[in-house]
RNA sequence: GCUCCGAUGGUGUAGUCCGGCCAAUCAUAUUGCCCUCUCACGGCAAUGACCAGGGUUCGAAUCCCUGUCGGAGCACCA
């Protein structure tokens, strides 16, 4: 099988889908997956150079590693070789008809006079244009398909165009007659020795135009399947590589990481598990019809690979100060894990302060005003403050007061988490200013997050950033 | 306009080829309960779907027709 993207730049989270499935299916029945690019188009389309790396970054950390990489524009020679088979067994020609002209005749089923031109001539125009001798536009190779065929779309299409803007590849800078995507695809594929062929249904016609190419070679054409496309909930920005790279140049977005943009880069950066995409990704099935993936799917499948090894910290979002009284216990130790208590416990000193998120502050006027604070103790506000109450977990157990998180005033670490809906800011338990960057946290009652680095800036001002996954 | 393709709960999916075992599978989401010093994890439960109408048949999610809705192609893009 093959996954043969453009280079036009990193992935978004829909590109996964194809090496997610393929690379699936290899494992599954012990198959073969190479990545080609397919980088013919050196204007419309033009490759970035960057994106070829970027791609097999990106299906490397979605845990894939294809069996052979390919550059369409490497194989020039290969496609015009196989376009002069083509051309002496009379089933391509050479066509200096407008794109307008030949469309009109194309409608009403009409063929053009080039159609007829006999196979020298179409041989020497054809070395005309490997030559460069034609400018863009003049003159293309079509494929001699049925001039009638019902349906319009497969009528003589078009196998190689001239292109006057050089490819940016330095290899292939020099080249300007290329093939068109289903010329160049559908001999690669059968070179290649593919047997499967999955695709978008946007390329639903693709077969059937290739099938008159391999009927002339008389190849077998693989099997085929469609599928619709993806979209995703959650996210503000659409998922399409050239909205994206809009948006950085723009300033919008920081970068392809950014939490905010429908990247893999951005899930990465987030701390999700390539292999929560992959999973994600194949239960969406090949099915023809468009499709929708809930980002909670992702998140789920994430969920169940780091939930039991990420340790628990303290981060309180803005939050209030508040005073503790009535003598609470110097230091509270909750533990790094509920469910792993080896692990052992955090070593958090309490001070006579805390900062609790709005939210968790009971009124001063409320029936109850109550709280736990978790792995310190139980706490009544009183006059502004909290005083210190009971260390017996009765309270929480048989009489429902709540239990919130909470963090020192003093010793408590300024963060910054950057979500898909922006950034948010607050404080974290003393702790965390030592974790290494790239670690996960699960902060608790607000979800999991992974430690993105430590910045301290010349005014002292240390602050931590976080990136959140998924709740 | 011409040509293709599709339609199962909020989302995704199984079942459709070869009609009965489907008062429809599984996952996720939502809600409730239990567990718990987290609204995480785990356990239990509930809600929730065969696009519509005809036809064939003893019997239709499954076969046929029509309609509706949705998607795609008709590029010297990929």
């Amino acid at each position: 099988m093959r996954c043969a993207p453009n280079p036009n730049g990193p992935w978004h989270v829909g590109h996964a889908r194809m090496p997610a499935v393929i690379g699936t299916y290899r494992e599954r029945y012990d198959g073969w997956f190479c990545v080609r690019f397919d980088d013919t188009d050196p204007e419309t389309k033009r490759p970035d150079l960057e994106a070829y790396d970027a791609i097999l970054e990106d299906l490397e950390y979605l845990g894939f590693e294809p069996d052979a990489t390919y550059k369409a524009s490497d194989r020039l020679e290969t496609y015009y070789d196989h376009a002069r088979e083509l051309i002496d067994l009379g089933g391509a020609y050479t066509c200096s008809c407008s794109g307008e002209e030949f469309s009109e005749l194309k409608n009403s089923g009409e063929a053009c006079p080039h159609r007829e031109k006999d196979v020298e001539t179409v041989r020497e125009e054809f070395a005309a244009m490997i030559d460069g001798e034609y400018e863009s536009g003049e003159m293309v190779l079509r494929v001699k398909t049925d001039i009638e065929h019902k349906n319009p779309a497969l009528r003589d299409w078009v196998a190689f165009r001239m292109i006057d803007t050089p490819h940016p590849r330095e290899e292939a800078s020099e080249y300007r007659c290329w093939p068109m995507l289903d010329f160049q695809s559908g001999i690669d594929d059968h070179l290649l020795g593919i047997s499967h062929i999955i695709r978008g249904i946007d390329l639903q016609d693709s077969a059937k135009r290739q099938q008159f190419v391999y009927d002339y070679f008389d190849w077998e054409y693989p099997e085929v399947v469609h599928w619709g496309h993806v979209q995703l909930d959650d996210y503000e920005v659409k998922m399409s590589t050239s909205t994206i790279s809009e948006l950085i140049e723009r300033g919008e977005l920081d970068g392809w990481d950014d939490p905010r943009a429908p990247t893999l880069k951005s899930l990465r950066r987030r701390g999700i598990r390539g292999e929560a995409i992959v999973e994600a990704m194949v239960g969406l099935g090949t099915s023809t019809s468009d499709v929708d993936l809930a980002m909670s799917s992702i998140y789920a499948a994430n969920r169940d690979l780091i939930d039991e090894e990420t340790d628990r910290r303290f981060f309180v979002r803005d939050g209030n100060q508040v005073p503790l009284a009535g003598d609470p216990p110097a230091e509270a130790n909750p533990p790094l894990h509920p469910n792993h208590e080896e692990r052992g416990v955090r070593e958090i000193p309490v001070g006579d302060s805390v900062m609790l998120e709005a939210e968790d502050l009971p009124e001063p006027d409320a029936e109850d005003t109550r709280l736990w604070l978790k792995g310190l103790g139980g706490f009544e506000l009183e006059d502004g403050a909290l005083r210190y109450a009971t260390d017996d977990l009765d309270v929480v157990r048989e009489e429902g007061v709540d239990v919130v998180h909470w963090v020192p005033a003093d010793g408590r670490v300024p963060l910054r988490m950057r979500t898909i809906d922006g950034d948010v800011t607050g404080h974290a338990e003393p702790g965390v200013a030592d974790l290494e960057p790239d670690e996960l946290v699960q902060f608790e009652r607000v979800g999991f997050a992974r430690i993105d680095r430590h910045e301290s800036d010349e005014e002292d001002d240390a602050e931590t950033v976080a990136y959140y996954t998924h709740p």
